[in-house]
DNA sequence: CGAGATTCATGTGAAGTATACCTTTAGGCTTAA
DNA sequence: AAGCCTAAAGGTATACTTCACATGAATCTCGTA
Protein backbone atom coordinates (compact mmCIF):
# COMPACT_ATOMS: atom_id res chain seq x y z
CA UNK A 1 0.00 0.00 0.00
CA UNK A 2 2.94 2.41 0.96
CA UNK A 3 4.31 1.70 -2.39
CA UNK A 4 1.27 2.46 -4.28
CA UNK A 5 1.34 6.21 -2.46
CA UNK A 6 4.60 6.83 -3.51
CA UNK A 7 4.46 6.12 -6.92
CA UNK A 8 1.01 8.02 -7.27
CA UNK A 9 2.80 10.87 -6.09
CA UNK A 10 5.84 10.79 -7.72
CA UNK A 11 3.81 10.41 -11.08
CA UNK A 12 1.98 13.48 -10.79
CA UNK A 13 4.93 15.27 -9.66
CA UNK A 14 6.11 14.14 -12.92
CA UNK A 15 3.20 15.03 -14.70
CA UNK A 16 2.95 18.41 -13.71
CA UNK A 17 7.10 18.96 -14.05
CA UNK A 18 6.77 18.31 -17.50
CA UNK A 19 3.38 20.71 -18.63
CA UNK A 20 5.03 23.33 -17.16
CA UNK A 21 3.28 25.27 -20.18
CA UNK A 22 0.30 26.09 -17.90
CA UNK A 23 1.99 27.45 -14.92
CA UNK A 24 1.82 31.02 -16.53
CA UNK A 25 -1.91 31.39 -17.16
CA UNK A 26 -2.50 29.63 -13.56
CA UNK A 27 -0.63 32.63 -11.53
CA UNK A 28 -3.09 34.65 -12.57
CA UNK A 29 -5.60 33.16 -10.46
CA UNK A 30 -5.13 32.90 -7.16
CA UNK A 31 -4.74 29.80 -5.28
CA UNK A 32 -7.10 30.24 -3.41
CA UNK A 33 -9.08 30.20 -6.52
CA UNK A 34 -7.81 27.15 -7.49
CA UNK A 35 -8.43 25.39 -4.63
CA UNK A 36 -11.90 26.33 -4.40
CA UNK A 37 -12.67 25.63 -8.04
CA UNK A 38 -11.02 21.84 -7.62
CA UNK A 39 -13.05 21.67 -4.51
CA UNK A 40 -16.61 22.54 -5.89
CA UNK A 41 -16.04 20.71 -9.24
CA UNK A 42 -17.69 17.73 -9.33
CA UNK A 43 -14.77 15.42 -9.59
CA UNK A 44 -15.02 12.79 -12.24
CA UNK A 45 -12.94 10.59 -10.13
CA UNK A 46 -14.55 7.84 -7.92
CA UNK A 47 -11.92 6.11 -7.87
CA UNK A 48 -8.38 6.72 -8.55
CA UNK A 49 -6.60 3.57 -7.63
CA UNK A 50 -8.67 1.90 -10.02
CA UNK A 51 -6.59 3.45 -12.98
CA UNK A 52 -3.32 2.76 -10.77
CA UNK A 53 -0.50 0.46 -12.13
CA UNK A 54 -0.48 -1.88 -9.20
CA UNK A 55 -3.75 -1.82 -8.61
CA UNK A 56 -5.45 -5.75 -8.38
CA UNK A 57 -9.01 -5.85 -9.74
CA UNK A 58 -11.28 -8.21 -8.60
CA UNK A 59 -12.41 -9.50 -11.76
CA UNK A 60 -9.21 -10.06 -14.84
CA UNK A 61 -11.31 -10.32 -17.60
CA UNK A 62 -10.23 -12.94 -20.27
CA UNK A 63 -7.30 -14.54 -18.42
CA UNK A 64 -10.23 -16.85 -16.58
CA UNK A 65 -8.56 -20.19 -17.73
CA UNK A 66 -5.32 -19.19 -17.24
CA UNK A 67 -6.28 -17.80 -13.45
CA UNK A 68 -7.73 -21.24 -13.04
CA UNK A 69 -4.84 -23.06 -14.52
CA UNK A 70 -2.36 -20.60 -11.92
CA UNK A 71 -4.71 -21.83 -9.17
CA UNK A 72 -4.61 -25.13 -9.63
CA UNK A 73 -0.76 -25.19 -10.01
CA UNK A 74 -0.38 -23.25 -6.81
CA UNK A 75 -3.03 -24.50 -4.53
CA UNK A 76 -1.45 -27.46 -2.87
CA UNK A 77 0.20 -24.49 -0.90
CA UNK A 78 -2.53 -23.98 1.01
CA UNK A 79 -2.06 -27.88 3.00
CA UNK A 80 1.63 -26.98 3.20
CA UNK A 81 2.64 -29.18 0.33
CA UNK A 82 5.20 -28.03 -2.23
CA UNK A 83 3.36 -26.40 -5.47
CA UNK A 84 5.56 -26.82 -8.54
CA UNK A 85 7.51 -24.22 -9.76
CA UNK A 86 6.11 -21.95 -12.05
CA UNK A 87 6.97 -20.30 -14.97
CA UNK A 88 5.16 -17.48 -16.14
CA UNK A 89 5.84 -15.37 -19.47
CA UNK A 90 4.30 -13.23 -22.16
CA UNK A 91 5.10 -9.56 -23.59
CA UNK A 92 4.89 -7.00 -21.39
CA UNK A 93 0.96 -5.74 -20.55
CA UNK A 94 -0.69 -9.25 -20.88
CA UNK A 95 -1.87 -9.68 -17.60
CA UNK A 96 0.81 -11.84 -15.57
CA UNK A 97 1.76 -10.04 -12.71
CA UNK A 98 -1.48 -8.89 -12.62
CA UNK A 99 -3.06 -12.26 -12.77
CA UNK A 100 -0.25 -13.73 -10.24
CA UNK A 101 -0.73 -10.59 -7.48
CA UNK A 102 -4.67 -11.50 -7.45
CA UNK A 103 -4.27 -15.32 -7.26
CA UNK A 104 -1.70 -14.67 -4.44
CA UNK A 105 -4.35 -12.32 -2.85
CA UNK A 106 -6.93 -15.24 -2.69
CA UNK A 107 -4.39 -17.41 -1.63
CA UNK A 108 -3.26 -15.47 0.80
CA UNK A 109 -7.39 -14.95 1.90
CA UNK A 110 -7.98 -19.04 1.75
CA UNK A 111 -4.69 -19.51 4.02
CA UNK A 112 -5.35 -17.20 6.54
CA UNK A 113 -9.01 -18.63 6.87
CA UNK A 114 -7.77 -22.03 7.12
CA UNK A 115 -4.76 -20.89 9.37
CA UNK A 116 -2.47 -21.65 7.21
CA UNK A 117 1.20 -20.54 7.86
CA UNK A 118 1.69 -19.69 4.20
CA UNK A 119 3.67 -16.74 2.78
CA UNK A 120 3.66 -14.97 -0.26
CA UNK A 121 6.55 -13.19 -1.55
CA UNK A 122 6.70 -10.93 -4.13
CA UNK A 123 9.96 -8.73 -5.52
CA UNK A 124 10.74 -7.09 -8.65
CA UNK A 125 14.48 -8.01 -9.95
CA UNK A 126 14.23 -5.09 -12.24
CA UNK A 127 14.07 -2.65 -9.45
CA UNK A 128 17.16 -1.21 -9.15
CA UNK A 129 18.77 -1.07 -5.34
CA UNK A 130 15.93 -3.10 -4.20
CA UNK A 131 16.38 -6.69 -5.79
CA UNK A 132 19.06 -6.33 -8.68
CA UNK A 133 21.91 -8.21 -7.34
CA UNK A 134 22.00 -11.77 -5.48
CA UNK A 135 22.59 -9.93 -2.13
CA UNK A 136 20.16 -7.48 -2.27
CA UNK A 137 17.61 -10.15 -3.40
CA UNK A 138 18.33 -12.08 -0.32
CA UNK A 139 18.30 -8.84 1.75
CA UNK A 140 15.10 -8.05 0.73
CA UNK A 141 12.75 -11.05 0.64
CA UNK A 142 14.88 -10.74 4.76
CA UNK A 143 13.07 -7.88 5.17
CA UNK A 144 10.21 -9.17 4.21
CA UNK A 145 10.48 -11.87 7.20
CA UNK A 146 10.61 -8.64 8.81
CA UNK A 147 14.81 -8.86 9.35
CA UNK A 148 16.47 -5.82 9.72
CA UNK A 149 18.89 -6.30 7.03
CA UNK A 150 21.85 -3.95 5.92
CA UNK A 151 22.37 -2.21 2.88
CA UNK A 152 26.30 -3.51 2.63
CA UNK A 153 29.21 -5.24 4.85
CA UNK A 154 27.89 -8.49 5.53
CA UNK A 155 28.71 -11.90 3.87
CA UNK A 156 26.17 -13.00 1.08
CA UNK A 157 26.65 -16.54 2.87
CA UNK A 158 25.72 -14.72 6.15
CA UNK A 159 22.26 -13.57 4.88
CA UNK A 160 21.36 -17.23 3.08
CA UNK A 161 22.18 -18.29 6.77
CA UNK A 162 19.54 -16.02 8.12
CA UNK A 163 17.40 -16.93 4.97
CA UNK A 164 17.26 -20.48 6.29
CA UNK A 165 16.74 -19.81 9.50
CA UNK A 166 13.73 -17.53 8.80
CA UNK A 167 12.17 -20.28 6.46
CA UNK A 168 13.05 -23.23 9.88
CA UNK A 169 11.35 -20.93 12.55
CA UNK A 170 7.98 -22.78 12.02
CA UNK A 171 6.68 -24.79 10.05
CA UNK A 172 5.63 -22.89 6.80
CA UNK A 173 5.49 -22.63 2.96
CA UNK A 174 7.13 -19.65 1.51
CA UNK A 175 6.08 -18.63 -2.35
CA UNK A 176 8.42 -16.67 -3.75
CA UNK A 177 7.40 -14.69 -6.77
CA UNK A 178 10.07 -13.08 -9.02
CA UNK A 179 8.80 -10.77 -11.77
CA UNK A 180 11.15 -9.56 -14.16
CA UNK A 181 13.44 -12.75 -13.34
CA UNK A 182 15.23 -12.44 -16.54
CA UNK A 183 16.88 -9.32 -15.62
CA UNK A 184 18.09 -10.95 -12.66
CA UNK A 185 19.62 -13.72 -14.19
CA UNK A 186 21.40 -11.62 -17.13
CA UNK A 187 22.83 -9.72 -14.01
CA UNK A 188 23.68 -12.00 -11.70
CA UNK A 189 23.33 -15.61 -13.78
CA UNK A 190 21.65 -18.49 -12.52
CA UNK A 191 23.48 -19.64 -9.31
CA UNK A 192 21.04 -17.92 -7.28
CA UNK A 193 18.09 -20.16 -8.67
CA UNK A 194 19.98 -23.51 -8.38
CA UNK A 195 20.04 -22.09 -4.84
CA UNK A 196 16.55 -21.23 -3.98
CA UNK A 197 15.59 -24.97 -5.78
CA UNK A 198 17.81 -26.38 -3.96
CA UNK A 199 17.52 -25.23 -0.54
CA UNK A 200 14.07 -27.39 -0.23
CA UNK A 201 16.06 -30.91 0.42
CA UNK A 202 17.90 -28.93 3.53
CA UNK A 203 15.23 -27.55 4.59
CA UNK A 204 12.83 -29.70 7.76
CA UNK A 205 10.61 -27.34 8.57
CA UNK A 206 10.09 -25.06 5.68
CA UNK A 207 9.24 -25.51 2.02
CA UNK A 208 9.65 -22.69 -0.75
CA UNK A 209 8.01 -22.97 -4.36
CA UNK A 210 9.23 -20.22 -7.07
CA UNK A 211 7.17 -18.34 -9.71
CA UNK A 212 9.47 -16.34 -12.21
CA UNK A 213 7.66 -14.01 -14.22
CA UNK A 214 9.56 -12.92 -17.51
CA UNK A 215 8.57 -10.50 -20.75
CA UNK A 216 11.42 -12.87 -22.62
CA UNK A 217 10.09 -15.90 -23.97
CA UNK A 218 13.22 -17.04 -24.96
CA UNK A 219 14.83 -16.29 -21.42
CA UNK A 220 14.27 -19.87 -20.09
CA UNK A 221 16.07 -21.46 -23.36
CA UNK A 222 18.98 -19.76 -21.50
CA UNK A 223 19.01 -21.03 -18.63
CA UNK A 224 21.50 -24.13 -17.65
CA UNK A 225 19.87 -27.38 -18.16
CA UNK A 226 19.46 -28.24 -14.26
CA UNK A 227 17.70 -24.93 -13.65
CA UNK A 228 15.66 -24.67 -16.16
CA UNK A 229 14.02 -28.04 -15.24
CA UNK A 230 13.42 -27.30 -11.78
CA UNK A 231 12.58 -23.46 -12.40
CA UNK A 232 9.78 -24.35 -15.20
CA UNK A 233 8.29 -27.74 -13.66
CA UNK A 234 4.96 -25.75 -14.47
CA UNK A 235 4.70 -23.37 -17.35
CA UNK A 236 2.45 -20.48 -18.08
CA UNK A 237 2.11 -18.98 -21.53
CA UNK A 238 -0.08 -15.27 -21.74
CA UNK A 239 -0.63 -14.61 -24.96
CA UNK A 240 -0.81 -10.67 -26.04
CA UNK A 241 -5.08 -9.01 -25.75
CA UNK A 242 -6.32 -8.00 -29.38
CA UNK A 243 -8.24 -5.03 -29.58
CA UNK A 244 -11.67 -5.80 -28.22
CA UNK A 245 -10.19 -7.49 -24.86
CA UNK A 246 -8.58 -4.49 -24.56
CA UNK A 247 -11.63 -2.74 -24.81
CA UNK A 248 -13.37 -4.87 -22.10
CA UNK A 249 -10.63 -4.08 -19.68
CA UNK A 250 -10.36 -0.36 -20.26
CA UNK A 251 -14.00 -0.12 -19.27
CA UNK A 252 -14.78 -2.42 -16.57
CA UNK A 253 -11.76 -0.41 -15.12
CA UNK A 254 -12.72 3.18 -16.03
CA UNK A 255 -16.59 1.85 -14.61
CA UNK A 256 -14.65 1.53 -11.61
CA UNK A 257 -12.51 5.17 -11.76
CA UNK A 258 -14.94 7.31 -13.26
CA UNK A 259 -18.89 8.88 -12.28
CA UNK A 260 -21.11 7.41 -15.22
CA UNK A 261 -21.13 9.64 -18.03
CA UNK A 262 -17.79 11.30 -17.84
CA UNK A 263 -16.68 9.80 -20.95
CA UNK A 264 -17.00 11.02 -24.38
CA UNK A 265 -17.40 8.52 -26.75
CA UNK A 266 -14.44 6.73 -28.61
CA UNK A 267 -11.86 7.36 -26.01
CA UNK A 268 -11.72 3.72 -24.52
CA UNK A 269 -11.53 3.11 -28.16
CA UNK A 270 -8.95 5.46 -28.70
CA UNK A 271 -6.73 4.08 -26.21
CA UNK A 272 -7.28 0.90 -27.21
CA UNK A 273 -6.32 1.12 -30.19
CA UNK A 274 -3.45 3.17 -28.84
CA UNK A 275 -1.99 -0.07 -26.99
CA UNK A 276 -3.22 -2.58 -29.45
CA UNK A 277 -0.42 -0.77 -31.74
CA UNK A 278 2.17 -1.83 -28.93
CA UNK A 279 1.49 -5.39 -28.71
CA UNK A 280 -1.08 -5.54 -26.82
CA UNK A 281 -0.08 -4.16 -23.77
CA UNK A 282 -2.86 -2.95 -21.80
CA UNK A 283 -1.06 -1.14 -19.25
CA UNK A 284 -0.29 1.22 -21.26
CA UNK A 285 -3.71 1.89 -22.33
CA UNK A 286 -4.65 2.35 -18.46
CA UNK A 287 -2.02 4.42 -18.01
CA UNK A 288 -3.15 6.55 -21.37
CA UNK A 289 -6.43 6.90 -19.97
CA UNK A 290 -5.38 8.11 -16.23
CA UNK A 291 -3.05 10.25 -17.92
CA UNK A 292 -6.32 12.07 -20.18
CA UNK A 293 -8.61 12.17 -17.24
CA UNK A 294 -5.99 14.13 -15.35
CA UNK A 295 -5.58 16.32 -17.92
CA UNK A 296 -8.95 16.78 -18.97
CA UNK A 297 -9.33 17.31 -14.47
CA UNK A 298 -6.71 20.09 -14.74
CA UNK A 299 -8.71 21.57 -17.75
CA UNK A 300 -12.08 21.61 -15.29
CA UNK A 301 -13.37 19.72 -18.63
CA UNK A 302 -16.86 18.55 -17.69
CA UNK A 303 -15.78 14.66 -19.98
CA UNK A 304 -12.82 13.60 -21.03
CA UNK A 305 -12.55 13.99 -24.88
CA UNK A 306 -10.42 12.41 -27.56
CA UNK A 307 -8.03 15.71 -27.35
CA UNK A 308 -7.01 14.38 -24.37
CA UNK A 309 -6.16 11.51 -24.96
CA UNK A 310 -4.16 12.76 -28.11
CA UNK A 311 -2.79 14.98 -25.37
CA UNK A 312 -1.90 12.06 -22.94
CA UNK A 313 -0.45 9.94 -25.51
CA UNK A 314 3.04 12.97 -25.46
CA UNK A 315 2.79 12.83 -21.48
CA UNK A 316 2.73 9.62 -21.07
CA UNK A 317 6.16 8.71 -22.97
CA UNK A 318 7.71 11.45 -21.62
CA UNK A 319 6.63 10.56 -17.72
CA UNK A 320 8.02 7.17 -18.50
CA UNK A 321 11.45 8.29 -20.01
CA UNK A 322 11.57 11.42 -17.54
CA UNK A 323 11.06 8.53 -14.84
CA UNK A 324 13.72 6.80 -15.88
CA UNK A 325 16.29 9.52 -16.57
CA UNK A 326 15.52 11.01 -13.20
CA UNK A 327 16.71 7.35 -11.27
CA UNK A 328 19.85 7.24 -13.39
CA UNK A 329 23.08 8.69 -11.39
CA UNK A 330 24.76 11.80 -12.28
CA UNK A 331 27.91 10.03 -14.74
CA UNK A 332 24.92 8.00 -16.45
CA UNK A 333 22.80 11.54 -17.23
CA UNK A 334 26.16 13.26 -17.98
CA UNK A 335 27.28 10.46 -20.73
CA UNK A 336 23.29 10.48 -22.31
CA UNK A 337 23.60 14.20 -22.31
CA UNK A 338 27.10 14.27 -24.37
CA UNK A 339 24.83 12.08 -26.49
CA UNK A 340 22.27 13.86 -26.77
CA UNK A 341 24.22 17.12 -27.85
CA UNK A 342 26.34 15.56 -30.26
CA UNK A 343 23.66 13.92 -31.95
CA UNK A 344 21.80 17.10 -32.26
CA UNK A 345 25.19 18.92 -33.80
CA UNK A 346 25.70 16.40 -36.48
CA UNK A 347 23.59 14.34 -38.40
CA UNK A 348 26.76 11.32 -38.76
CA UNK A 349 26.54 8.21 -36.91
CA UNK A 350 27.73 8.59 -33.32
CA UNK A 351 30.68 6.28 -32.06
CA UNK A 352 32.04 5.29 -28.47
CA UNK A 353 35.14 7.49 -28.86
CA UNK A 354 33.60 10.55 -29.99
CA UNK A 355 31.12 10.66 -26.72
CA UNK A 356 33.96 9.66 -24.69
CA UNK A 357 35.85 12.94 -25.83
CA UNK A 358 32.72 14.80 -25.61
CA UNK A 359 32.14 13.46 -21.85
CA UNK A 360 34.98 14.49 -20.48
CA UNK A 361 34.81 18.11 -21.84
CA UNK A 362 31.54 17.73 -20.59
CA UNK A 363 33.07 16.69 -16.86
CA UNK A 364 35.70 19.66 -16.94
CA UNK A 365 32.84 21.65 -17.13
CA UNK A 366 30.82 20.87 -14.50
CA UNK A 367 33.79 19.73 -12.38
CA UNK A 368 32.97 15.93 -12.29
CA UNK A 369 35.45 13.43 -12.00
CA UNK A 370 35.21 11.39 -15.52
CA UNK A 371 35.17 7.67 -15.36
CA UNK A 372 37.17 5.38 -17.33
CA UNK A 373 36.71 4.93 -21.13
CA UNK A 374 36.05 1.39 -20.06
CA UNK A 375 33.23 2.13 -17.61
CA UNK A 376 31.49 4.79 -20.04
CA UNK A 377 31.39 1.88 -22.27
CA UNK A 378 29.32 0.38 -20.06
CA UNK A 379 27.15 3.00 -19.07
CA UNK A 380 26.57 3.10 -22.91
CA UNK A 381 25.05 -0.65 -22.92
CA UNK A 382 23.06 0.17 -20.04
CA UNK A 383 21.58 3.48 -21.60
CA UNK A 384 20.88 0.96 -24.53
CA UNK A 385 19.21 -1.61 -22.10
CA UNK A 386 17.04 1.13 -20.84
CA UNK A 387 15.55 1.80 -23.97
CA UNK A 388 16.63 5.44 -24.38
CA UNK A 389 19.68 4.88 -27.37
CA UNK A 390 20.32 2.15 -29.34
CA UNK A 391 23.84 1.43 -29.47
CA UNK A 392 25.14 -1.51 -32.14
CA UNK A 393 28.68 -3.01 -31.74
CA UNK A 394 29.77 -2.82 -35.39
CA UNK A 395 33.30 -2.85 -37.42
CA UNK A 396 34.25 0.06 -39.20
CA UNK A 397 36.93 -2.65 -40.38
CA UNK A 398 40.74 -1.13 -40.93
CA UNK A 399 39.18 1.50 -38.63
CA UNK A 400 38.25 -0.37 -35.85
CA UNK A 401 35.53 -2.00 -34.09
CA UNK A 402 33.06 0.63 -32.13
CA UNK A 403 29.58 1.11 -31.24
CA UNK A 404 27.02 3.16 -33.41
CA UNK A 405 24.67 5.08 -31.21
CA UNK A 406 22.02 6.99 -32.51
CA UNK A 407 18.99 8.34 -30.32
CA UNK A 408 15.33 7.31 -31.73
CA UNK A 409 13.14 9.27 -29.45
CA UNK A 410 10.88 12.39 -30.52
CA UNK A 411 12.52 15.78 -31.16
CA UNK A 412 10.23 16.86 -28.97
CA UNK A 413 10.89 14.32 -25.77
CA UNK A 414 14.66 15.04 -26.30
CA UNK A 415 14.14 18.80 -25.74
CA UNK A 416 12.41 17.71 -22.76
CA UNK A 417 15.48 15.53 -21.61
CA UNK A 418 17.47 18.72 -21.87
CA UNK A 419 15.67 20.78 -20.08
CA UNK A 420 15.62 18.16 -17.54
CA UNK A 421 18.41 17.87 -16.69
CA UNK A 422 19.96 21.24 -17.59
CA UNK A 423 17.43 22.30 -14.80
CA UNK A 424 18.65 19.23 -12.52
CA UNK A 425 22.66 20.50 -12.58
CA UNK A 426 21.36 24.09 -12.98
CA UNK A 427 23.68 24.24 -16.27
CA UNK A 428 23.33 24.79 -19.45
CA UNK A 429 25.59 24.13 -22.24
C1' DC B 1 43.53 -10.94 -58.78
C1' DG B 2 42.69 -13.19 -54.53
C1' DA B 3 44.01 -15.38 -50.16
C1' DG B 4 45.87 -14.45 -46.01
C1' DA B 5 48.04 -11.02 -42.80
C1' DT B 6 47.63 -6.67 -40.67
C1' DT B 7 45.45 -2.96 -38.51
C1' DC B 8 42.59 -0.02 -35.82
C1' DA B 9 39.35 1.46 -32.11
C1' DT B 10 37.32 -0.28 -28.69
C1' DG B 11 34.50 -4.30 -26.93
C1' DT B 12 34.92 -7.24 -22.99
C1' DG B 13 36.52 -10.31 -19.16
C1' DA B 14 39.12 -10.55 -14.94
C1' DA B 15 41.46 -8.82 -11.27
C1' DG B 16 42.46 -4.95 -8.35
C1' DT B 17 41.07 -0.68 -5.59
C1' DA B 18 38.37 2.78 -2.99
C1' DT B 19 34.54 3.48 -0.32
C1' DA B 20 30.95 2.73 2.75
C1' DC B 21 29.19 -0.19 5.71
C1' DC B 22 29.08 -4.27 9.03
C1' DT B 23 30.63 -7.24 13.28
C1' DT B 24 33.99 -8.50 16.59
C1' DT B 25 37.22 -7.57 19.98
C1' DA B 26 40.29 -5.39 23.10
C1' DG B 27 41.18 -1.75 26.14
C1' DG B 28 39.77 1.84 29.15
C1' DC B 29 36.61 3.88 32.14
C1' DT B 30 32.88 3.76 35.57
C1' DT B 31 30.31 1.64 39.04
C1' DA B 32 28.99 -1.25 42.77
C1' DA B 33 30.06 -4.68 46.06
C1' DA C 1 35.04 -7.77 39.38
C1' DA C 2 31.30 -6.57 36.36
C1' DG C 3 29.29 -3.62 33.04
C1' DC C 4 29.44 -0.28 29.52
C1' DC C 5 31.48 2.56 25.88
C1' DT C 6 34.73 3.45 22.20
C1' DA C 7 37.90 2.74 18.72
C1' DA C 8 40.58 -0.27 16.08
C1' DA C 9 40.75 -4.44 13.37
C1' DG C 10 39.09 -7.36 10.14
C1' DG C 11 35.53 -8.47 6.96
C1' DT C 12 31.97 -7.66 2.85
C1' DA C 13 29.33 -5.62 -1.37
C1' DT C 14 29.44 -2.35 -4.84
C1' DA C 15 31.05 0.87 -8.21
C1' DC C 16 34.73 1.88 -10.51
C1' DT C 17 39.68 1.39 -12.46
C1' DT C 18 43.48 -1.11 -14.53
C1' DC C 19 45.23 -4.50 -17.35
C1' DA C 20 45.16 -7.49 -21.04
C1' DC C 21 43.27 -9.88 -24.53
C1' DA C 22 39.45 -10.44 -28.21
C1' DT C 23 37.00 -8.88 -32.32
C1' DG C 24 35.95 -8.36 -37.14
C1' DA C 25 35.87 -6.15 -41.50
C1' DA C 26 38.55 -2.64 -44.41
C1' DT C 27 42.95 -2.46 -46.12
C1' DC C 28 47.50 -4.08 -47.19
C1' DT C 29 50.84 -7.57 -48.87
C1' DC C 30 52.51 -10.92 -51.50
C1' DG C 31 52.31 -15.01 -54.28
C1' DT C 32 50.37 -16.58 -58.47
C1' DA C 33 48.13 -16.48 -63.01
Amino acid sequence: MKSFINNNHKRRKGLFHVEQKGIGEMEQRSVDDIFDAFLSQDPFFMNRTALASNYVPDKIPHRQDLLAKMAQILAPALRLNRPSNLFVYGNTGTGKTLSLRHTMDKLNEHASRADTTLKTIYLNCKLKKTADTEYRLIAQILREFGQDVPITGLPTDELYRLFEQCLESRRQLVLLVLDEIDQLVKKCGDDILYTFTRLNTDLKNAQIAIVGISNDVTFINNLSPRVKSSLSEEELFFPSYNAIQIQDILRDRAALAFRKDSIDEGVIEKCAAFAARDHGDVRRAIELLRVAAELAERDGAARINLGHVDNAEGCLERERIIDIIEAQPKQTQATLYTIILLARASSSPLFTGDIYDGYKQLCERLALRPLTQRRVSDIIGELDMLGIISAKVTSKGRYGRTREISIHLSKDLVGKIVVYIEKEWGFCA
